[in-house]
DNA sequence: AGCTCCATGTAATCGGTTACATGATTAG
DNA sequence: CTAATCATGTAACCGATTACATGGAGCT
């Protein structure tokens, strides 16, 4: 029930309507939880009967109006109390991994242009990651960099050490499908 | 649904029961898929129903009979077709990412322990997998290794190349939890 | 005229998790 | 005597995916 704890800090971090939050499932929060805009209405209304949100509407001029949630007090206890149980270690779930191992039972060659799709896929997420690092956090920290204006706020920090990781995910990805697919050629060539 | 892509993958490696399937989901198989014994027993049935899958009671003594399921040439037919079909680059959801960004409206000190107890259970993993490919695979290619009887089989290739994955995985999350702990431990100096 | 963006929803289905249930054998 | 291993299942629930549905504004 991760994505109503997921809702909650994208709320404290900036309060918005479901569409706006679909968005950014599809963009930041993205690198660490999906959603489509269907699970969001509908866990935004449940959400708000139970207390934890309070709903603004507001009219827009040239658009539909939107409702604007925002964490309500409950809320804000429900996180802290989730922030402080112990949760267990992802599994994970990679279905490519299924088809590599099943194309020993197939021809392993045909697998080649899926692996390079997705190499094609990661590399962009990585180029957008990577981009969305320069803009807002002004970079990998330079080393000769000198006086910092004092310690930057826990919540930039935070978003970026996050950020990092999504980009270490997807080096790590590019890498292992570049194994893969020297793997797959040294299959079809020893052949 | 590609846990059943998964089983008939699992069954074609090797034929067995719904018990030792749930044991090779524990294993091997899962570097990249996990699925409970329920999950697996009830999709042995549908499968096997579908005619995908054979079974052959085993009597046994000292321990209850079991089922042992292999794989039907419609199952074969169902994987083919799935192999050779497109699928989408996983997105990822990481339960703990969410914490460390809902951390800046809490304590970040917190959730120190917590990400000390995840690199522990990632360690585990990695010491696991290392193990893993030692015995399997005789360990990472030592550079002077002198004529290797000729080539391997694209089973043994294919499953090491998805081990050297799950390994990497692993590493590049070790790195990350390190990079979270020195951010965790820099906010709560600078306070 | 057609497409995209903004904005919100309902309904059906399916896959996964959790809890409950049984029963024999073997090792500590 | 207790715990773990082998072996198989049912039932309830819940979360996620997919399809369907509406409707105005603005751009090309």
């Amino acid at each position: 029930m991760a994505l109503e704890h997921a809702i909650l800090v994208s709320l404290l971090e900036k309060p918005g309507s479901g569409y706006e939050l679909a968005r950014r499932f599809e963009r930041s929060i993205g690198y660490f939880w999906t959603a489509t805009h269907q699970q969001i209405y509908r866990v935004l209304k449940r959400m708000e009967a139970d207390g934890r949100l309070d709903v603004r509407e507001v009219p827009q001029q040239g658009r539909p109006d939107k409702k604007e949630y925002s964490v309500a007090a409950p809320g804000r206890a429900a996180l802290s109390q989730w922030l402080h149980e112990p949760i267990e270690p992802e599994s994970v779930r990679h279905d490519l991994a299924v088809k590599i191992r099943g194309a020993a039972f197939d021809d392993p060659a045909a697998l080649i242009r899926e692996v390079e799709r997705h190499h094609r896929a990661h590399s962009d997420r990585l180029a957008h990651y990577l981009a969305g690092e320069l803009r807002d956090f002004t970079g990998p920290e330079a080393p000769g960099t000198s006086g910092t204006p004092g310690p930057p706020d826990a919540g930039q920090e935070l978003q970026h050490v996050v950020l990092r990781g999504g980009i270490a995910y997807e080096r790590m990805t590019l890498a292992w499908l570049d194994d893969v697919l020297a793997t797959l050629h040294r299959l079809g060539a020893g052949h």
